[in-house]
RNA sequence: CGGGGCGUAGCUCAGCCUGGUAGAGCUUUCGGUUUGGGACCGAAAGGUCGCGUGUUCGAAUCACGCCGCCCCGACCA
């Protein structure tokens, strides 16, 4: 993509409204515009991270055995009737009218209507286990939207919900999703580390918050140093087999929010071993058991020929806070540093000198190369001074720089940089396409 | 929902206290000089001063009402 005839809106100074890091590098980097509080439009830039931050999710769900469906955003309140929830859930649910004076909803979250999906058509215990899982667009009229994307009204989620005969198989998928999570954050770059939620009306042990350490998190939290080494399940995992161990694993070394800190226990951990940091939650699992398929008749029949409700879970991921939690944990002075697992682009190419024909000659045939290797390129081939060429870079973050000019180019040589190491290299222009690639 | 603050050009803000017909920097456009880390000179464009009502000869400025947004708290993926 050619910068000249991209729309990429960056702001050179920061908007007022905007407070954490990450809220005002996505602004300025023009990821996303305010439309009203809480609730984004996402420009081009934004759009191919949330893109790619999906697509991770996404593989890794499929991974794990999840299917994909998709539900709408507006549901009917008789559903919510059902489940008992219309009334609980209170002015956060945004409740709408449609012409024939029915009432509908903003879905906040889809439990209902996803066991209704369910109760249509499962009937026999055979069918399980089962995982449905969907990318939406969620509305929770937060009393008090703040930090972007982070704390928005509208925001995507990813919400899976599992639907097995018995607690046993309940626990299985659990840990399904559990592996399904680390693989899912640490492709993102990030540390999330799970650790114990409130479970609600149904207790026991399966509910875990994933959260991300970030200076600026918006909670405090406390957990074992074990738990930042700890290996990742490969790609190749069988999820089909026990996953307790690697579950039990990550569960055993001390870890909590503030709500569930338990101040004995962290301190009875060595000196060296305990970590107090700030979180951010960026994704949420717990078993539910019955309580949705209990009132809303959602039944399988059992080897025994008896029905029986079916046990559920639900699995979110914030994929929209995402944005802003990933650059909270990598970012500099200048911007933003992307991983190169979710950046916009991979490569950001500089063209110092447009016009000038050689310089133009080797920047336009090492975009076509880099292309051709695969790679996305945003080409900066704007009549800019160098200066503002690199700041613009560096605030978008793509995490390689290759910076063409004529002094170079007349060498034969460009510069590689590396934007999360600020290391930069020079080369010949036949070898800039290998470095990049790694290949 | 309680407390506080803000709304003036695309962005950041001054002007408001003490009423007299709207400013700066950045951005944008044009011309010129520049050209490896957000250059410089010159010119130009750009504003229902959030909306409404009132006070006044006269309101960005004073009063009241409304709307929007931000911050702190309580609440939450």
């Amino acid at each position: 993509m050619r910068l000249s005839r991209y729309f990429l809106p960056i702001l050179r100074e920061t908007p007022k409204e905007a407070e954490i890091v990450s809220h005002r590098l996505m602004l300025r980097a023009g990821l996303i515009r305010q439309q009203s509080a809480g609730i984004y439009s996402w420009l081009p830039l934004g759009k191919r991270v949330l893109d790619n931050i999906g697509q991770i999710v996404r593989e890794e769900q499929n991974r794990s055995g999840a299917i994909e469906i998709l539900m709408p955003t507006i549901q009917s309140a008789d559903l919510w009737r059902e489940s008992g929830r219309y009334d609980d859930y209170g002015k956060e649910m945004l409740r709408i009218e449609d012409r024939h004076e029915r009432e509908m909803l903003y879905g906040p979250t889809n439990e209902e209507m996803v066991t209704e999906i369910f109760r249509s058509y499962v009937r026999s215990y055979r069918e399980l286990p089962l995982n449905l899982y969907h990318i939406q667009w969620k509305f929770r009229d937060e009393v008090r939207p703040r930090f972007g994307v982070m704390r928005g009204r509208e925001f995507l989620m990813k919400d899976a919900y599992s639907f097995d005969v018995d607690y046993e198989g309940a626990r299985k998928a659990y840990e399904r999703m559990f592996v399904a999570y680390l693989r899912t954050f640490d492709r993102m770059g990030l540390k999330a580390i799970p650790m114990r939620a409130d479970s609600g009306p149904i207790g026991g042990d399966m509910s875990h918050e994933f959260i991300i350490l970030a200076s600026t998190g918006e909670s405090e939290v406390f957990c074992s140093r074990k738990l930042l080494d700890m290996p990742i399940p490969p790609a190749d995992i069988d999820f089909r087999g026990d996953l307790s161990p690697i579950v039990d694993a990550w569960t055993t070394p001390y870890a909590a929010t503030d709500e569930k800190h338990d101040a004995a226990a962290f301190n009875a951990l060595p000196e060296e071993d305990r970590v107090t940091a700030r979180g951010i939650e960026v994704g949420h699992i717990f078993y539910f058991g019955t309580k949705y398929s209990e009132p809303m008749g959602a039944k399988v029949t059992g080897p025994d020929g008896t029905d029986r409700p079916v046990h559920m879970g639900s699995y979110g991921v914030g994929v929209s806070r995402l944005l802003g939690a990933v650059i909270e944990a990598s970012h500099d002075e200048a911007g933003i540093i992307w991983p190169d697992s979710v950046a916009p682009f991979a490569v950001g190419l500089i063209n110092l000198k447009p016009g000038d024909k050689a310089t133009d000659a080797a920047a336009d045939a090492l975009y076509e190369q880099l292309a051709n290797a695969g790679l996305d390129v945003l080409y900066d081939d704007r009549d800019e001074r160098a200066g503002a060429k690199f700041a613009t870079m560096d605030l978008i973050g793509l995490p390689w720089q290759v910076i063409v000019g004529p002094k170079g180019v007349a060498a034969g040589e460009a510069e590689v940089k590396r934007r999360q190491s600020g290391e930069r290299q020079t080369l010949p222009l036949g070898a800039v396409v290998k470095r990049v690639t790694g290949k």
